[in-house]
RNA sequence: GGUCCAUUCGUCUAUCGGUUAGGACGCCAGGUUUUCAUCCUGGAAAGAGGGGUUCGACUCCCCUAUGGACUACCA
């Protein structure tokens, strides 16, 4: 049995997109599920698109999420393979473009681009196969001679793989099974392209997997309707033997309407797609991410894991090594998942409530320097502990909280109306004295006290309880409040409820 | 248009011929709570349609419909 060497191949092209992290995350599963290898290739071969910082940000995307690589780009040593930058790899696919080429199973074909535009609108769905390659401008029309002439003379060229027809190729895919396609329908896709001395992805990816022993391809469904040239390829190359399995992935589809999922479905509904900030150096456009947006990295993990696929039990929360221990190909579903941002949140929400307190309040701690807060770790650690239950991100904490920290400084006015009698001023007055003589300000002493006190008033417990909230907060809402006076402490609630007395009107 | 892939609650999904079709998110209702939230309990909610095969189909086959991907000197 070979050893299990799995690659996620991007393109520097952009962010990462949330789609291509859930194909990572899944190679990465299945490598260490089996004890293999997770590599990192980059496949930059088309110079057109490429956009600086595009590597360096998938690099920390997947190191950001738990998705360690084994070999190749982001990792200290060069691997045995390198390098691992298609770019870079120039002369190698050079020499296997000339093999296809000697044994007559690729040709060269100078039409221009501007020639093939013609050529596809002259003819109703022109394609570059069997049919029309005679009547096209390569070394199976002209002659030899001429082939070397034009190269000479410094005209551009491609090379492209001459596909028999009416052949059944049969591709063996771990997710889908067999999927059988007519080598008809298949074009002499272009292999290498004169221009920048560099092959397409094909050949490129084709050649690597080879060179870089890659056992099993896990990508996208995008790539089934070529995955057949590629089978072919291999054959072509005389690879067949050691060909990597396919497995290829459901897309990631658009929460409503149709389609895949993409960046603009974030900026349209308002979540992120990308797994960290992105700026585009070209355009300046910035972009959000997952990491920014407050998500803990084993939130996105999981949610994504379950993307797709399932473990076949009724578990939904799962470390990365429970992923890993019961991660399967054959489990993986066939149609493509909607993408579901408020399950997303969900799985942040379980993380969050997982978390330690104090974990939490060394985060939550910074966040209130930025709001120019600063308070004790102890403090801020007691406080989460009474609102965590009601955050999803840490940042919805200070929503929750920042009454611990900031006096209100204006009332709810519905709260007002309900809560605020003729009554209250003079209750609230009396509890500032009963509060007054309290020395231990602990929450069970406190609230003893004062509960006593309105029993042995016969006032109303809600009434002055909701009168004494909303002095403190200011709104109907927190935990506890002999939880809150105990943590924001006796002088300063006093004033609190003294402000009250003093700027609450009923109306 | 052509080729390929897919099709269970609104969404993610379980079911691998015999189940009251299960779970989760979201939604609704009730309960707990001095407030809000949490939490607890309950509820509504699905096999695209039509043919077969079979004693019996969500499950297997075919057709239709719908959705998706691909169809570049992009990956």
């Amino acid at each position: 049995m070979r050893k299990v060497r799995v690659r996620f191949a991007p393109s520097p092209t952009g962010a990462l997109h949330i789609g291509g992290v859930r194909t990572a995350l899944y190679n990465y599963l299945f490598a260490k599920k089996h004890g293999g290898d997770m590599l990192l290739r980059i496949e930059d071969t088309d110079s057109a698109r490429f956009v600086p910082g595009a590597e360096d940000y998938i690099v920390e995307s997947l190191k950001w999420l738990g998705i360690e690589i084994d070999e190749g780009i982001g990792v200290d040593k060069a691997g045995p393979h390198a390098p691992y930058r298609q770019s870079e790899r120039k002369a190698i696919y050079r020499k296997y473009v000339n093999q296809l080429l000697e044994a007559g199973l690729a040709y060269i074909a100078f039409d221009t681009p501007a020639e093939l535009d013609a050529k596809r609108a002259e003819i109703a769905n022109f394609q570059y196969d069997a049919k029309t390659r005679g009547l096209m401008t390569n070394s199976l029309t002209l002659s030899e001679n001429e082939v070397k002439a034009r190269i000479e003379n410094g005209e551009q060229y491609v090379v492209r793989i001459k596909i028999e027809p009416n052949e059944e190729i049969k591709v063996q895919d771990l997710i889908r099974g067999e999927v059988v396609i007519n080598s008809s329908v298949i074009d002499d896709k272009v292999l290498f392209k004169s221009s920048d001395e560099l092959p397409t992805y094909h050949m490129a990816n084709v050649v690597d997997d080879y060179l870089m022993e890659i056992s099993h391809v896990i990508r996208g469904e995008e790539w089934l309707p070529s995955a057949p040239l590629h089978v072919l390829l291999y054959r072509y190359l005389g690879w067949t033997e050691v060909m990597p399995q396919f497995a290829h992935l459901p897309l990631l589809l658009k929460p409503d309407g149709n389609g895949k999922l993409s960046k603009r479905d974030g900026d349209r509904l308002g979540f992120p797609v990308f797994p960290l900030n992105w700026k585009d150096p070209k355009t300046g456009e910035t972009s959000s991410g997952y990491r920014e947006a407050g998500y803990f990295p084993e939130a996105v993990v999981n949610f994504l894991s379950l993307l797709g696929w399932n473990s076949g039990t009724e578990q939904e929360i799962f470390s990365m090594q429970e992923l890993i221990d019961q991660f399967s190909l054959d489990r993986v579903s066939k149609s493509g998942a909607k993408f579901d941002y408020e399950k997303g949140k969900w799985f942040n929400n379980r993380y969050l409530q997982l978390k330690s307190n104090e974990e939490i309040a060394t985060i939550f701690q910074q966040i209130l320097i930025e709001k120019g807060i600063e308070q004790e770790l102890d403090k801020v650690t007691r406080i989460v502990s009474l609102v965590k239950e009601r955050a999803n991100f840490v940042i919805d904490l200070w929503g929750q909280s920042s009454f611990f920290f900031t006096a209100p400084t204006e009332y709810d006015a519905k709260t007002i109306q309900k809560r605020w009698k003729a009554e209250t001023p003079a209750q609230m007055t009396e509890l500032i004295s009963v509060l007054t003589a309290i020395d231990d300000f602990t929450a069970e002493n406190t609230e003893t006290i004062v509960k006593d006190w309105i029993t042995a008033k016969e006032y109303n417990l809600g009434g002055v309880m909701n009168a004494f909230r909303l002095s403190v907060v200011g709104e109907p809402k927190g935990p506890h409040m002999f939880d809150i006076i105990a943590v924001i402490g006796k002088e300063e609630t006093i004033k609190r409820l003294q402000r009250a007395v003093n700027n609450i009107n009923i109306k």
